[in-house]
DNA sequence: TAAAAATACTCCATAGGTATTTTAT
DNA sequence: ATAAAATACCTATGGAGTATTTTTA
């Protein structure tokens, strides 16, 4: 199975016509038709009845058409997602917090992020103001929210409330 | 996006060796090396970390690795439904069920429907009357039998018993 | 007879091969 | 010192192009 084949299928499914499906894929009509064989062949069936006058689906080919739309519409959506997680809108946050910010401080944030960026999820870790710096330093969370004085060492701090 | 390529990743990913992996794939390593290089370019995103001792999935890799299993799994489906066609069998009906109905509602639903329809051939699928409505949408299932009230949107519903 | 698909051929990009080098333990 | 990945280079398959022929409404 080839997902180029298998989106060629679907335009010239939807044009029931090779020249129009070929301009559709910016390509020239001889090899889509080369394509459509192949892959009548590699599945061992016809999909498209054609005349040089008409071009429709075989019974095979009408239940591949929305198969193969959804196998395309899933491929894309792993393309997208890889996307989102390389911009950074994907993917899991580690949030640590001290207990007195889970009254004000974070229900509020974590809204705000949500809808901000709906596509990442979060975990969210109580700890002290001290183990938010070393669980920072050790990777193990990617954002502290506690009332520690910044450490001045490869930990970068900005004042949230005061 | 390529599924080819997708194997590839997949079997690396598995063996976290490109040697084995490539001997899997009945292939020599560099072109598989240049492969997941190609891939890696293609996403914009490293989804190994190796020396030449060492292979070990990025974050980036730990997340396309389900993807990558569940669209391989799910071209490879197609591939099967589209043999199966072919061979005789007028198609395939995948039916999703809750565990309550196997004890009176599915026994009579299939000797019913096998004999008005003996060439097609089914595949049960226990879940939930939630996980049933996600699978008809993603075309995973094409009927479920559950207790859920029916999800308005873009699922039909029929009492089948009270 | 004309519109459209199929065929015939050419060309080039790229997947895969072998030989070798680099690297990290 | 050695196992294993990367690099360099080569080959050949096949995808895409143009020109042409065949087909049928």
């Amino acid at each position: 199975m080839n997902l180029q084949r298998l989106r060629y299928f679907v335009a010239v499914a939807e044009e029931l016509h090779f020249g129009r499906a070929a301009q559709r894929l910016h390509m020239s009509q001889p090899p889509l038709s080369q394509q459509i064989r192949l892959l009548e062949r590699e599945l061992d069936t016809a999909l498209f009845d054609r005349s040089t006058r008409r071009v429709s689906l075989t019974d095979a080919g009408s239940f591949l058409y929305p198969e193969a739309v959804r196998l395309l519409a899933e491929a894309d959506s792993v393309d997208r997602l890889m996307d989102q997680r390389r911009h950074g809108q994907a993917g899991t946050l580690r949030v640590g917090f001290v207990d007195s910010a889970a009254y004000e401080v974070m229900p509020r944030a974590l809204s705000e992020y949500r809808r901000r960026w709906p596509q990442v999820d979060y975990e969210l870790h109580t700890m002290s103001s001290d183990e938010q710096v070393k669980a920072l330093r050790a990777g193990r969370i990617d954002l502290g929210i506690g009332r520690a004085a910044a450490d001045p060492e490869r930990v970068e701090a900005t004042l949230v409330m005061q």
